[in-house]
DNA sequence: GATCCACCGGAACCGTGGGATT
DNA sequence: AATCCCACGGTTCCGGTGGATC
């Protein structure tokens, strides 16, 4: 028997520890939402009206990741819709991940296609958008709930128009009614919101706690009785998992995402139980694996200004100044054919990098010798280059 | 103190790729 | 076909700036 027979062999023999692995991914939705009483009801509340055909107030939930604000919104819009729907009512529900769409721009485009208008994804006038989505609420008739998600990712103190236009489409609208709700990850997000955009949009509040070790493990049991075979996953490792999320702000995404790695590990290894020796495993597992996700998505100059910091760090122990980084990766352009981004565009860059976790960038004063950030990589070279080999 | 290095980072602008209107 | 609108990534321009050295 071959090296290969004999792992189709195995997986034959032993069963897959799984029942239902999709249940642990991260777009599952559950029909059951547990410790979220208070906000699934507060929404609730703030929906009802709409039954009725009574204005509903905007509103706006936010606390950090991972603790249920998607969920719960998603759960009580769905509810929401199959009651309206029954009662024959004219509410139209939409939502949009403003992380996904990636700009206010898209977003806006996203909101007009879930009504049903068809717009091209470019070319169209800002203005021309709102136009559009206003005609569709306001075609129809009734009300349209809204709810944005992660919009702290595309909002912009000072220059964002998005929600304080959404706000007031109501005013010149004759039948249809927007109403909004706003998700943010950020629980500052107010604070950087100005004041008719919050007197406007902070009419209702609802703010979700992370959530304690006694929660996660609890949503964590639950998910594992429907993603797993009875007895495969002992409550140890369940408590493990628990732990390490609640440590890391009560986040119950990375809770089931450790659960699903650590039992995808354990099916592969062919282990009859998913122990916590495989939760340890599931972390390094998911670090590597965010770091290989987040280096494959960057731009070419991206990856090679990186691949710069990255050498010169381990090259020489030290971390290089920008000038240094220009000039190597200038270099690596040239070795490809690739004419080098300018130095204001690098600088660009780097402030990306940054932000991204991928390297840090501090800002160091040399008196005579001038100003300049000294660059240090996150990564290491190899790992850039496997991204970079990867390329094309 | 004044100087001046080696950059920093805001802002205005440009080119490309898209669409609407007439 | 001409002329308008737009977003997005990149470029051009340029006024700062912390602090060792003169
Ligand atoms: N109370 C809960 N009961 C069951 N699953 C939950 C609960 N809260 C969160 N989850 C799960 O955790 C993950 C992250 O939740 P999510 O609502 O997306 O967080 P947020 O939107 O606050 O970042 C999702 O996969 C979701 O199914």
């Amino acid at each position: 028997m071959d090296l290969v027979e004999a792992v189709f062999q195995q997986a034959l023999a032993t069963r897959s520890l799984f029942k239902r692995r999709e249940v642990l991914l991260p777009d599952y939705e559950p029909d059951c939402i547990l410790h979220r009483d208070e906000e699934l009801r507060a929404f609730a509340q703030i929906l009802a009206p709409a039954l009725r055909g009574d204005r509903i107030l905007n509103a706006m939930l936010f606390g950090l990741p991972g603790t249920g604000k998607t969920v719960v919104a998603r759960y009580v819009l769905r509810r929401f819709a199959s009651v309206a729907r029954a009662q024959d009512r004219s509410v139209r529900v939409l939502y949009v991940n403003c992380r996904v769409e990636g700009s206010e721009y898209k977003v806006l485009v996203a909101m007009c296609r879930e009504l049903g208008v068809d717009v091209p994804s470019t070319g169209l006038a800002k203005a021309e958008l709102y136009a559009r989505l206003f005609r569709a609420v306001d075609a129809r008739g009734g009300a349209v709930i809204a709810v944005l998600d992660e919009v702290d990712a595309v909002y912009r103190p000072g220059e964002s128009q998005l929600l304080y236009l959404l706000t007031r489409m109501n005013e010149s609208t004759r039948r249809g009614k927007l109403s909004l709700t706003i998700i943010s990850n950020s629980v500052t997000f107010k604070e950087l919101m100005d004041a008719r955009e919050r007197s406007a949009l902070f009419e209702e509040e609802i703010l979700f706690h992370p959530y304690t070790f006694e929660q996660l493990y609890d949503i964590l049991k639950h998910r594992a009785e429907l993603a797993f075979h009875e007895g495969v996953v002992p409550e140890e490792t369940l408590r493990y998992c628990a732990a390490i999320a609640a440590k890391e702000h009560g986040d119950a995404r990375r809770a089931l995402h450790l659960l699903r790695v650590a039992g995808e590990l354990a099916d592969r290894a062919g282990a009859p139980q998913v122990t916590p020796q495989h939760v340890d495993a599931a972390i390094a597992a998911i670090d590597r694996q965010v770091v290989r996700s987040a280096l494959a998505s960057l731009p070419i100059h991206a990856k090679l200004v990186l691949l710069a910091v990255a050498r010169l760090c381990y090259q020489r122990g030290s971390d290089p100044t920008s000038g240094e980084v220009f000039a190597y990766y200038a270099r690596l352009c040239r070795e490809r054919g690739l004419r080098p981004r300018n130095e204001r565009t690098f600088r660009s860059i780097v402030a990306n990098l940054d932000l991204y976790g991928l390297v840090t960038a501090r800002l160091e004063s040399r008196g005579r010798y001038g100003r300049t950030r000294r660059i240090h990589a996150l990564v290491t070279p190899e790992e850039v280059e496997a991204a970079l080999c990867s390329e094309r």
